[in-house]
DNA sequence: GCTTAAGTGTGAAATTTTTCGCACATTGTT
DNA sequence: AACAATGTGCGAAAAATTTCACACTTAAGC
């Protein structure tokens, strides 16, 4: 519980509005991108000139770094997308299942089979051999 | 992709504000809680008389319901954790690992080894199998 | 039935987020 | 070198969030 309550307070993402954090996994989940393809990928776009006004105030809190191509910047995370998907995942596990990946794992399971190929389940199956092996 | 943007677009978690998400987390983690409880939860509390309007707020825009108990409100989901964390869980692997649960596990996995007991190992390991045996 | 303690609800101020229009810069084309 | 197309940057309006003080209600103890 001390765990869960760590990880839930120390927490980057929750400093993040709405829409910063719309760009944010835009961002995250395609490595780098400019602006207008954050505006294409948005559900729900507002202007261009906006998300170049959000996109600007993230590079200004230090989410963000762009990089200059010809005459467009590209814009991509300061921290390493696996830190960060690291952190979002704890506190979704946190908050929904107890912190235990275990837990998680077996909702997935357990919910519509469909969702998790057989093939996935293999490869699962064979990464946590390997880790139990390295941990003897 | 597409299945990853249906994820990312289809989302109530969106609509929440900061502190409203704060709330509701905090609320999902502990099943059920009070505007005191809550309050208590908080790492930068506001004062108890805006944790009770944002909990209104919540109820209003149909996040919460309340039960009464004394003069006492208690506050819970509508929506059932188990559905929210699945929601939650897919949208970090959208973002985060190709929607892929296998690359997140691998990560956890991965990284500092003592952040999963062999225990825990094991237990995963099984309830994969029992998958896989359904599935055939 | 009074008083105190602990709760609720409301309206409005303070702050933050979100939005965009407009002026200016760069690139490539004719 | 002038034009169009596509950028950027900034300031400020509009909208939403976040906050709280204050008035009201309920429950319990004396």
């Amino acid at each position: 519980m001390c765990e869960i309550l760590h990880i839930m307070s120390n927490d980057i993402a929750k400093q993040l509005s709405r829409r910063e954090r719309e760009l944010m996994d835009i961002i995250y989940a395609s490595g780098e991108a400019s602006a207008a393809e954050v505006l294409e990928a948005l559900s729900n776009p507002p202007s261009y000139s906006t998300v170049r006004k959000l996109l600007s105030i993230l590079v200004e809190k230090g989410h963000l770094k762009h990089r200059k191509q010809g005459s467009r910047y590209y814009y991509r995370p300061t921290q390493p997308r696996e830190k960060e998907g690291k952190l979002a995942l704890s506190r979704v596990l946190a908050t929904f299942y107890e912190g235990s990946l275990e837990n998680a794992v077996a909702a997935l399971v357990r919910g519509r089979r469909s969702k998790i190929s057989n093939d996935e389940l293999a490869r699962l199956s064979e990464l946590i051999a390997q880790a139990r092996e390295d941990e003897e």
